[in-house]
DNA sequence: CGCGAGCTTGACGTTGTTCAACTAGAGTGG
DNA sequence: CCACTCTAGTTGAACAACGTCAAGCTCGCG
């Protein structure tokens, strides 16, 4: 399993939250003394499916990826790499996580104890309303994504990933993709064939260049349109 | 357009959010004040995707269907007929409507300026953490939902959809449902075509009844086990 | 040098959508 | 009151989209 430490001044940290500053210098200490840093490795899984929320989760370094396992098969529902804290909705909304995270390469993650967090939701009003920002976010995002899922054919869907990575996650026409093939398929909701399929088909076109997980945007108005069309 | 009347007396409305406890006397007669009660009829637009968020929707009476709007099919996430605010992810989010709202049967809905709802947030954690918890629970639902639809096929969707509304939403082997054959599909996300067909593959099986839209469980283990199978 | 994981490509079968024709019932106007 | 129209529902058949299977490839690593 993975290596842990306690935290030693959150106050210090580069990667903190935002959130911190709506509470009381006491109160993060509070939390620096309740927040284990734990250190994955890539695959390793931060939560699981099914499982009781214990802690909270916040994402200090590397990235991770938040997916739904079914039967057969799996959906990619999120790619995180900024510090943010990770499924708030479990915290506030069920006692069970309806999802797994796992890392996508070598992270850090702080666990904060649920009922700490409660606590500190239910008496500082600045620092709970951060918090239901971020939810409502990670909401929005998951219409968006079920919208992308439902109405658009694969064409559409990886055009939409590829845009959405290079235009709002990395913000650069090039970028090196985490994910493998088989992943970037789980996020597009596809068959890792098809994905592979449909990716040489773009580069083919000269619409995007490959160089292994490396990804360049060549013409993102063709893929724009690709993916407005569906 | 609806018909719409001044909110009178909140505190003695039979239908009034549960959230309101949480809230001062003054901050509840606050809501009143900056309140309009919209009447509307069946198939009316309660908000539209794509418009500006300028009002918190508390649906007072009546029923609602949430649903995203494609091209050329929509899909319905979500059935609402209790006493409970709608979308409020779009009041902390995001400053457009990502869903449209349109109402099932002639329902009430209570509109309040967003700007009040977001000024009492941030003042009464009390109220907050209840709107807070509203968002996290219709997240998960979006979560589940997004699950079904990815991970199973049509029969195991609709059966999905089936069970659900018989056990979680009337919590009854017997019930009239408010929507179409074309919306329940929308709902299943499917074409109307194969809805019809499964529905009719079902009764002939013996496992569910259908008088227009009324709809019995007749062997809901055997719907549990198609839904299960996907 | 050989093995295995991830990737690639083609052929084929299944699932689900689309199109088209038809039916039943509800509302409308002569 | 009856024809007319319009919408919702129904059924069958053709077709397209996508997943699955199978085989081969490549590259990194022991």
């Amino acid at each position: 399993m993975a290596k842990f430490s306690k935290a030693n001044d959150c106050h210090a940290c580069p990667y903190k939250s935002y959130s911190l500053s709506k509470l009381d210098k006491s109160d993060v200490e509070n939390i620096q003394n309740n927040c284990l840093i734990v250190n994955f490795k890539r695959g390793e899984n931060i939560c699981k499916q099914g499982t009781e929320v214990t802690h909270a989760l916040y994402l200090a370094k590397g990235s991770v990826k938040i997916y739904v396992e079914g039967n057969s098969k799996n959906l990619i529902l999120e790619i995180i790499n900024v510090s943010k804290y990770i499924g708030l909705q479990s915290l506030f909304g069920s006692k069970y996580y309806n999802y797994t995270v796992s890392a996508l390469e070598d992270s850090q993650i702080c666990m904060i104890n649920s009922s700490l967090i409660i606590e500190l939701a239910q008496t500082n009003v600045g620092y709970l309303y951060e918090l239901t920002k971020t939810i409502s976010e990670s909401t929005n995002f998951v219409y968006k994504k079920i919208v992308d899922i439902n109405q658009k054919q694969l064409r559409g869907r990886l055009a939409d990933a590829l845009l959405y990575f290079s235009e709002e996650f990395f913000k650069n026409n090039t970028f090196e993709l985490k994910l493998s093939r088989r992943e970037l398929a789980e996020y597009s909701s596809m068959s890792m064939e098809n994905a592979v399929r449909v990716l040489n088909e773009y580069k083919k076109d000269g619409i995007i260049g490959i160089e292994g997980k490396t990804f360049t945007i060549l013409q993102p108005e063709i893929l724009r349109k690709i993916a407005e069309l569906g």
